[in-house]
RNA sequence: CGGAGUGUAGCGCAGUCUGGUAGCGCGCCUGCUUUGGGAGCAGGAUGUCGGGGGUUCGAAUCCCUCCACUCCGACCA
């Protein structure tokens, strides 16, 4: 083959499209979101099963995640604290429907000391076995209300508001990345009130807080509503949840907010005497979002070419990269710093790659960890003063060279403006796929024509025997009751 | 816990049926040439072939046994 020929089936080849990430999302989406992931750098499998790694990057994604939700949390006059990891068995114990919920999936601890075995190996050693085993909290109500058990003796100590940031253990069969492992990091919020109505107003208005930040910041467009009976959290008199659609058509139950009625005020003994001298026992919520949301944001804005961050959580807002050119970059680098400098003045989080990596590297780097603003500057553009800017959500067609001066003063709008497309586009995909359906054999025709979305349709359905049919045939679950519908439909879908 | 499968270099895999000195691709390292959307050439490093036991002159390969992981189901933020 004469070397014309090489360069000419070279360029046949580059049509097809090179994605910076395989497969591609048409091609087998669960195989797209673990290539991303891996691609971005955002965390991996660890040697314990189940188990991620939160890698660098991913990892601050999160601690911008909860930065900004953690602010909202105290504008609710909640404040933080942190409670055991290790749970008392006879804690669990307690309410019945809880330890039923969470039975099948707990670790337990048993032993307080380790001793050589028969192989040479460790082994819990048989004389330290624990009195009482301990469970690794898989959600905190139980120790949280046996504190609060002492800490509330009159209506004066109420309402009460708490909050950990911290890890819990589900021993989960089945684990993905970000979207189901056997250990997470999540934000559980608990508060008591003195009246019925003060806790549904609180687990109304944190679900609302869930929603509005998953859209305000996370550019994830949510279903707020209530979760059907079946679907409730274990013990929880009311269930109330943000649900996002994936790519795929999927659902993502995003965030939960639990009206627990007296359920755990009484079998935690949360009492207290009121107003009218009488004991009372307190009304409790609990809430909480997690690592999950990462898997959201992926599945949600990511393309063939990976990830995208939505600009305000981003880990880094503006990725500058300077286009070296032989041994003496020393000036570019310099005017690349200052760049970032000026960046960071006005609260953005700018990075230089100052890396030894060649130029495209560095390029499909950034488009791979969905950094929203590549800066591009060579020698050409130091002389005149100026870069060139390509924003991840639209890609090389929003390539421009502007003067230093006019980007300064617009990278913010277009960091908004990327937020705000993030989200539309979005919504109008979620918007397209939810169809409203008068009959359950209107939605068996859709799904058994290959509909991928939601079906929004009477609540009736949920006690008609027909709907069990449908559900097992398409693995479908009920997902929510949409506050926007009072409550008169549900929206059913499959579900992550 | 049921069904299926896989463990060989950092990653992805071939080699196993039919026993005979450990291989390929990517990545990594070195050098030169390159560098504005995924470079080319040359050279190089890396392995208790999941663990233990057995058969054999000889085992990644055959036999026994244990372990781990993955996928499908049941469970789920």
């Amino acid at each position: 083959m004469s070397a014309q020929a090489q360069k000419q089936a070279k360029q046949n080849n580059n049509k097809k499209v090179r994605t910076a990430v395989t497969p591609t999302r048409g091609e087998d989406f669960p195989g797209w979101y673990q290539a991303v992931i891996k691609a971005a750098g955002m965390a991996e499998n660890s040697p314990v099963r189940g188990c991620m790694i939160i890698k660098p990057y991913g990892y601050a994604l999160w601690e911008n995640i909860q930065q900004a939700f953690d602010k909202i949390i105290k504008d609710h006059d909640v404040q933080n604290a942190y409670f055991p990891l290790l749970i008392p068995l006879s804690f669990l114990s307690r309410e019945a429907e809880h330890v039923e919920g969470f039975a099948k999936e707990c670790a337990v601890v048993t032993h307080h000391r380790l001793e050589k075995g028969e192989e040479g190996n460790l082994v819990p050693s048989p004389d330290a076995e624990l009195e009482e085993p301990l469970v690794v909290r898989p959600t905190s109500e139980t120790i949280i209300g046996d504190a609060m058990s002492r800490w509330v003796q009159s209506y004066r100590d109420l309402p009460l508001k708490l909050n950990q940031w911290c890890n819990v253990m589900r021993w989960e069969m089945r684990t993905r990345l970000f979207l189901r492992t056997s250990e997470f990091l999540w934000q559980e919020g608990h508060n008591a009130f003195e009246t019925a109505d003060e806790a549904h107003i609180d687990a109304m208005k944190m679900v609302h807080a869930y929603g509005d930040f998953a859209e305000d910041y996370l550019a994830l467009p949510v279903l707020r509503g209530e979760k059907t009976e079946d679907e409730r959290f274990p013990g929880a008199i009311a269930t109330y949840a943000m649900e996002a659609m994936m790519q795929d058509g999927k659902a993502l139950q995003a965030g939960t907010s639990h009206n627990l009625g007296q359920n755990f005020s009484e079998s935690c003994g949360i009492k207290f005497q009121g107003r009218d001298e009488k004991e009372a026992h307190a009304y409790t919520t609990s809430w909480g979002i997690s690592t999950r949301l990462i898997g959201g944001m992926i599945m949600t804005h990511g393309d063939d070419d990976g990830m995208i961050m939505p600009p305000k959580v981003a880990p880094v807002q503006v990725q500058i990269i300077p286009i070296t050119k032989g041994d003496d970059n020393t000036d570019l680098l310099e005017y690349c710093f200052g760049l970032r400098e000026e960046l960071k003045e006005r609260g953005l989080r700018a990075n230089v790659d100052d890396s030894d990596a060649r130029t495209p590297d560095k390029m499909w780097g950034a488009v791979k960890k969905g950094i929203p603003i590549r800066v591009e500057v060579g020698g050409r553009e130091m002389e005149a003063g100026q870069l060139t800017h390509v924003r991840r959500d639209i890609g090389k067609d929003s390539k421009e060279t502007v003067s230093r001066e006019e980007f300064l003063g617009s990278v913010q709008e277009i960091l908004d403006d990327i937020q705000g497309n993030l989200l539309n586009k979005a919504r109008e995909f979620m918007m397209a796929n939810i169809k409203d359906v008068d009959s359950l054999s209107e939605a068996q025709d859709l799904y058994a024509g290959g509909h991928a979305g939601f079906v929004r349709t009477d609540v009736n359905v949920l006690s008609d025997p027909e709907f069990e049919k449908l559900k097992d045939e398409f693995k479908l679950t009920p997902r929510v009751m949409p506050f926007d519908d009072k409550g008169e439909k549900v929206i059913i879908g499959k579900a992550y």
